[in-house]
DNA sequence: GATTAATAGGACCGCATCCGTACTGTATGT
DNA sequence: ACATACAGTACGGATGCGGTCCTATTAATC
């Protein structure tokens, strides 16, 4: 059966999700270790042109510093445990607007008679708070069973699948 | 200035924009009434195809009833308070997965080089619960100072504001 | 100073897919 | 019967992501 739009439109690009791998890998080296392009590359197993567009990216954001010339390479501006993943997500993706109303008023000819555009901002919201409390640190932490992110979140497991399930009656 | 990927990858397609204005429309009147896409279409002041194509597949996923039929219409299958946002996005855009990885172990050739796809899960799992804890209820609540939603997230703003200060640097 | 290695910035295009429309079929009330 | 309204599908245009390539600039090394 169709569906009304494609089959998994809320995603982040491609180039975000490797970006968080780049940025993890270089993390787990050591805040201050510097890497250039092709190492990542080679190490990360990702195309080099690929790896070398958003470590640009990521530099010009601030979330890296570069240094030019030969032995030169990219390392983490800040330490590991500042950076969040909104701050990759808004790197590389944009700043997140779930909606195109969620993002400033004047988006949207039908504002007038929309009631829903401050609630949407409230869950734009209510998506960068979570994701803001989840550092570059935590997604190194490699503790398989370790559920700190969630707990400080307040997150309880059982909630979200209850309420799968009823989603799918 | 170029980015790696465009201005704004990070968002719900335009379908399941108008989906949530559209349930929250019907909410609005009433859980047990019923309403025509034409009506519906009328009032919120978007396109009927549009607006048809989208209340027949928010029916297929249970959120909606239908009723064929001359005088028949939509209305909503369960209470606006029992109806989650992810549901709505789930129906509309398919299931919540931010990346490919974190989807399902096999879904990316890298997996084992990789170590960033359990946290991966965990973020999506923590985007999933925040989104979980607003019904349309919520949305459809016209005190405009209410932040019940955010309150029940356990946000403070302020940080939000700091962290993307410290990632504009 | 010449050479090499590495980042900076941008141009370019194929391809996927979202967005919206149109059309036929089926059910229901008058 | 007829009109109304939903069900399901097919289809095309436009947008923009994903990936490559090229040139300029900067820094270390010999």
């Amino acid at each position: 059966m169709w569906k009304a739009s494609g089959v998994n439109v809320f995603r982040l690009s491609r180039i975000t999700d490797y970006g968080i791998v780049l940025m993890a890998h270089i993390a787990e080296q050591g805040d201050g270790s510097l890497h250039s392009a092709r190492d990542v590359a080679d190490q990360t197993e990702l195309p080099l042109p690929v790896v070398s567009k958003i470590l640009k990216s990521l530099t010009r954001e601030g979330l890296l510093r570069s240094h030019r010339g030969s032995k030169g390479g990219y390392s983490l501006e800040r330490s590991a445990a500042e950076i969040t993943v909104p701050q990759l997500i808004t790197a590389l993706d944009g700043p997140i607007h779930l909606t195109e109303c969620a993002s400033h008023s004047g988006a949207c000819a039908k504002e007038a008679s929309c009631h829903v555009r401050e609630p949407w901002q409230r869950i734009n919201a209510a998506v960068e708070e979570a994701l803001a409390r989840i550092t570059l640190s935590d997604l190194i932490s490699t503790t398989p069973g370790s559920i700190v992110p969630l707990i400080s979140l307040g997150v309880d497991t059982r909630e979200l699948d209850t309420a799968a399930e009823k989603g799918r009656g």
